[in-house]
DNA sequence: CGAATGTGGTAAGGTCGCTTACCAGATGTT
DNA sequence: AACATCTGGTAAGCGACCTTACCACATTCG
């Protein structure tokens, strides 16, 4: 789009179509890899293999293999919470039919690909200080939509003196999180059925109501 | 103690004692640097470095690195685990005031040692499929005592349809373990207080609480 | 067509960590 | 004292992976 993408025409693409094209392509390689071999089983041949590219061209998009992996996980955070969103402005202003319209759209969209469920959940964990803070960022995103949509369900004076508006949201977010992972780690059924999700749903709806209550 | 430990003595000890006692040390050498540098950067000349062996006995006691993990996590694990089975019989039998305790000591005992925390909740995810299965073992058996005493407490005709009982006490452990990870990765103060942990024991047994009302 | 630029395949130099072996010194046994 | 066993330090062979460079071929532009 801008003049520095101009360069020469190739394969009727410009320079900046091409690199982003390499770019798609690098996401997918790491959406596919990291989520079935996981991400330090991972080689950065293995990625440009599996992405039918260059090494180099690798370097030219991702300073490192974290780098990559961060970006893998930033798509899918932006797509599912986008997603839920969404969700939250086409659902009638009750804050309990938003909830649990909220709850189900997080839930199948987290899910719908078990590739980036273990991304989000596994290899993002425990691997650079940058993507735990990354990963901390988005539950506190979470954690504060609920906890902005308990405050309006809540009556002031109910709330325990002890407890805390915030740790309560948190504790909800890590329920939630919970659930998937227990349902992603289930070696029984490792795929899992439209039947278990809804059954995820309702027993977080059913947490979040007795939370409020 | 068996007749195959005896052997020679050295400095004033058994072989079979040596033994143990280069475990400890490569053990207490695994809780140190997995818990500060992180598994990933630790290699096992550090461990023997830090634990002042040699780098052939590390081989002697354990196959792999993954090895050595695995025994850290669970030496810290029943710890943890004994000390809340302890607090539990030392309570009075009611079930809230069972909770209570055993909550406490929980969030308590996990505390306590920052280096083992980040060990359970962030070097041991997404290493190895055994590791994972030995993660997802220890969460069950804590979901299972939950769920049990959950069922003391509640009126069996209040279930909800959707909900599960099994799933609500994966949901409140997963909870739990979330206010424990939220503290420790809070930029402000690593450190936790006291006054954090009494907080996070309340608004966990208020939630477990309305989860069973 | 010829020059310039883009692409894919390959590999080579370099670093890092694993694993085992060797060696000198210390401690125990006869 | 002489020998056997144990220990710590060092390092060397080995393999894996990273990163960059080279080369032949394809495509576009003048």
């Amino acid at each position: 789009m801008t003049a520095a993408d101009a360069g020469r025409r190739y394969g009727g693409k410009t320079s900046g179509e091409r690199r982003s094209e390499r770019r798609e392509k690098l996401l997918d390689a790491g959406l596919e890899l990291f989520g079935t071999r996981g991400y330090a089983a991972t080689t950065i041949e293995m990625l440009c293999s599996e992405a039918r590219l260059n090494p180099r061209y690798f370097y030219e998009e991702f300073r490192t293999k974290t780098a990559l992996l961060q970006a893998v996980y930033d798509r899918h955070v932006e797509a599912v919470f986008a997603a839920v969103l969404n969700t939250l402005e086409a659902t009638a202003p009750s804050p309990r039919a938003r909830l649990a319209a909220g709850m189900e759209t997080f839930v199948n969209a987290t899910l719908a690909d078990e590739r980036a469920a273990r991304v989000n959940y596994f290899e993002m964990v425990g691997v650079t200080r940058e993507l735990e803070a990354r990963r901390r960022q988005v539950l506190r995103t979470y954690a504060e939509m609920i906890a902005a949509q308990i405050s309006l369900l809540m009556d002031a004076t109910q709330q325990a003196p002890g407890a805390s508006l915030h740790l309560t949201a948190v504790a909800l977010v890590s329920a939630t999180d919970g659930l998937i992972i227990d349902r992603l780690t289930d070696p029984k059924r490792s795929n899992p059925t439209q039947a278990d999700r809804d059954q995820i749903v309702a027993t977080l709806t059913d947490l979040f109501s007795a939370a409020v209550d």
